[in-house]
RNA sequence: GGGUUGGUAGCUCAGUCGGUAGAGCAGCGGCCUUUUAAGCCGUUGGUCCUGGGUUCGAGUCCCAGCCAACCCA
């Protein structure tokens, strides 16, 4: 059912009447010469420039006429006369409703309050809008308008519209930094017969031809160190994440996953990488290492300073400081008991590492401010890693946390094909089918031993851009469907 | 899954103790040829999220549900 109003019915009944004057409210035969911003940037009086833009504010003066022009760079005021339009046009020019898109030819001026302005000398309709846009000053603020009507926030809150495009310039500029050490960007299957590389529910789907169900990826994983065995010995991916999980403020369906593998590296050799991406990207794109948060009411809640190097910690010594010196030396069934009293949810069903991860998960990793490697997990939580020679109930893994989340793991990869069946099979419990067996084919033909990273690009850009909610760094953010 | 808060005009929001549904912006008409959240005068516009209930009377109180944000799991 086609739902209406009387101010979609009034801009119907002006599309009719354009129409009714032989005017074509859609027509398509107009090329601005520049953008509004690069027109303001070169002010010269007098140069005669052509504009295209959306219409988002209008000043009526009687006998002459102000508007907001905007397009993607930003906006410039058209001022209209009814001397030089003539009155027929100018009559047009003043029904115009916010929201259309028009292509204005003019003259630049400034007028005598300083704005440099277009004086209107033509004006051509080019999408007529039949619905109103946002309140002008307050823009959108209902949140599930913002989300499900995206382009409305977009076209009403501009601060909304320089987020996502700093994610744009964010997303450039980490392929910049791959490119130039010589990483090869790839993309390999989002549909998958197993899915592996993580731990997460999958979402299903069902090939008619084929007829058999494959799963959206959860991870990339797999793929990439296949790469690696074909010899693409630098190998990148960013791409699309799909987990059937719970939906909150640090969490999306669907996410945006970098993963990138390097030959004859380890993990130390992924710490100078994440610390080098993360600082080059902020430098160069915020324009400071040091990122402001803010609450609502626009005060700084936090600062977190990316100025490197950044701090390293053992998992273990980080969990004795928090949990207690003796928690590695204490019973399964004391570290259940004490996890519990110092406030970490332990499921029943959870294993003696999952109690110490959970206690991580809740005491320690919301502390995780300023950046932080944590480095030698234990080897349960990692089964693609490489076991450390120095305590090998741990591997040669870091998870860097930043802003109280986990926002990249890295490791020195398991290339030992034996090892890593044995480690796959014992986490797969004997459920065979988990087993992603030409993975351990690959690896059987010979994968250099590699160091391997992944970074979340959303929960990175909330990072950066300062954003509390992954809802507002990603365009359309999943909503159960109305 | 649990808790809290919210859903009122196209948008942003008021709505008192249960008693005729309000403002600003936007729209429409009028005045104004350098305004800029333009101004001034007039004016249109409502499934008060949905469905029940209580009541002489419900936007308001009660119950159930839907959607969203936040917190917790």
């Amino acid at each position: 059912m086609e739902e209406t109003n009387s101010l979609i019915e009034q801009r119907k009944a002006k599309l009719a009447a354009l129409r009714a004057k032989g005017i074509d409210p859609f027509a398509n035969n107009f090329r601005p010469t520049e953008k509004c911003a690069a027109a303001r940037a070169h002010y010269e009086e007098g140069r005669e420039v052509a504009l295209a833009g959306r219409i988002t504010a209008h000043r009526d003066m009687g006998k002459s006429q102000f508007i907001d022009l905007k397009d993607q760079s930003g906006r410039i005021q058209v001022y209209a006369q009814k001397q030089t339009l003539g009155d027929q046009q100018y009559d047009i020019f003043k029904h115009l409703d916010l929201g259309d898109f028009i292509g204005v030819r003019g003259t630049m001026f400034t007028t005598k309050t300083g704005e440099i302005s277009v004086k209107l000398t033509s004006f051509t309709i080019v999408a007529k809008a039949l619905r109103p846009p946002p309140e002008k000053w307050h823009g959108l603020a209902d949140t599930e308008l913002r989300y499900r009507q995206r382009y409305l926030d977009l076209m009403a809150n501009d601060d909304v519209r320089q987020v996502f495009l700093a994610r744009s310039r964010i997303v450039r500029e980490i392929r910049n930094f791959f490119d130039e050490r010589g990483y090869v960007e790839v993309e390999t299957p989002m549909m998958q017969a197993i899915p592996g590389g993580a731990a997460a529910q999958p979402f299903v789907t069902y090939h008619n031809a084929l007829g058999c169900n494959f799963y959206l990826r959860i991870a990339l994983e797999l793929y990439l160190k296949r790469l690696l065995v074909g010899g693409i010995d630098r190998v990148f991916e960013i791409g699309r994440n799909f987990r059937n999980e719970g939906l909150s403020r640090k969490h999306n369906p669907e996410f945006t996953m970098l993963e990138a593998y390097e030959a004859y590296g380890d993990y130390e050799t992924m710490m100078e990488l994440v610390q080098s991406l993360v600082c080059r990207v902020a430098q160069n794109i915020i324009g400071s290492l040091k990122i402001e948060h803010k609450d609502a009411g626009g005060n700084v809640t936090r600062v977190i300073d990316l100025t490197p190097p950044w701090k390293r910690v053992k998992y273990k010594d980080i969990v004795r400081e928090k949990a207690g010196a003796d928690w590695f030396d204490i019973s399964p069934a004391e570290r259940r008991e004490r996890a519990v009293k110092l406030g970490a949810e332990i499921g029943k069903e959870y294993e003696d590492f999952e109690v110490t991860g959970a206690v991580f998960e809740k005491l320690i990793e919301p502390t995780l401010i300023q950046p932080t490697f944590v480095t030698h997990l234990l080897k349960e939580i990692v089964p693609l890693a490489k076991l450390s020679p120095d305590d090998p109930s741990t591997v040669e893994v870091f998870e860097c946390c930043i802003n109280g989340q986990e926002i990249a793991p890295a490791y020195s990869e398991q290339n030992d094909p034996i090892a890593q069946r044995d480690r796959l099979e014992h986490q797969a419990g004997g459920e065979q089918q988990k087993l992603d067996e030409d993975f351990l084919v690959a690896l059987e033909h010979g994968m250099p031993p590699a160091g391997g990273m992944g970074l979340g690009i959303d929960r990175l850009c909330m990072t950066l851009l300062g954003q509390e909610s992954i809802r507002d760094v990603i365009l359309f953010p999943q909503l159960k469907p109305k």
